[in-house]
DNA sequence: TATTTATACATAAGAATTCTATGCATCAAA
DNA sequence: TTTGATGCATAGAATTCTTATGTATAAATA
């Protein structure tokens, strides 16, 4: 399951992101939709994701409601008013850092 | 001098391609170039570049060359063979991030 | 001339974030 | 019936960075 690619930090804001988008999701769902989404190439694992949802939680950040499917269970994470603020200042702050990684990385924009 | 834009990991990437562009760099160099280049965006504390540029010469990524200024001790640092090597590989990787994260926050590419 | 700022290195302690490994349990498929 | 998928969780270790501190030279400023 490792998966290097998965700069420290920017775990929070994707979690957010996709409860923006999605509304209302579960770990494993989260888990999932990352992988699908990006074709394999980051894999949330587990051991990162669920303390990074109770941080979120008791952060204030995003409610949770459980549920049961036929006698399984489920938590089904939604964004709190704050939560939606803070992850617009989240991915604000990731605009930022992909715009000044970009004049690092790209060779048209080399650094000097 | 705090820096909340810094994802960890990122900045061995960012000493590589300086190291990459410029030859051959000193520590307070780099400093002063990162926070040049990006307009004051990032700041690299000097409790995490020494270090870093500790790891990457015991990693044989860097090579150290001792210098006197005046009466003050400069230490030049530069990319060996595999660091060259260890280069482009950040710098992919950085590039699958950014393409990755950039689906994320791009409203125009949103995640589903 | 005294003090501050810039230059230049360094490390220790702590915080934050993630990975690896493990555990439990339900359910479907092979 | 055993494996794989679903679904939660945590503990311990590793990595990386921040904050704080220390030493020293040189230049600028008050």
């Amino acid at each position: 399951m490792g998966n290097q690619k998965l700069y420290k930090g920017s775990l929070q804001t994707i979690i957010l992101k996709l409860l923006e988008t999605n509304d209302k999701m579960y770990g494993y769902e989260i888990t999932q939709k990352v992988k699908e989404l990006t074709k394999g190439e980051l894999k949330i694992t587990e051991g990162a994701l669920y303390p990074a949802l109770h941080k979120l939680e008791a952060d204030g950040l995003l409610d949770v409601e459980v549920a049961k499917v036929g006698n399984r269970l489920r938590k089904y994470y939604k964004l709190t008013e704050s939560g939606t603020k803070e992850t617009a200042n989240k991915l604000d702050e990731m605009q930022e850092f992909l715009k000044t990684m970009q004049h690092l990385v790209n060779p048209k924009f080399s650094l000097e």
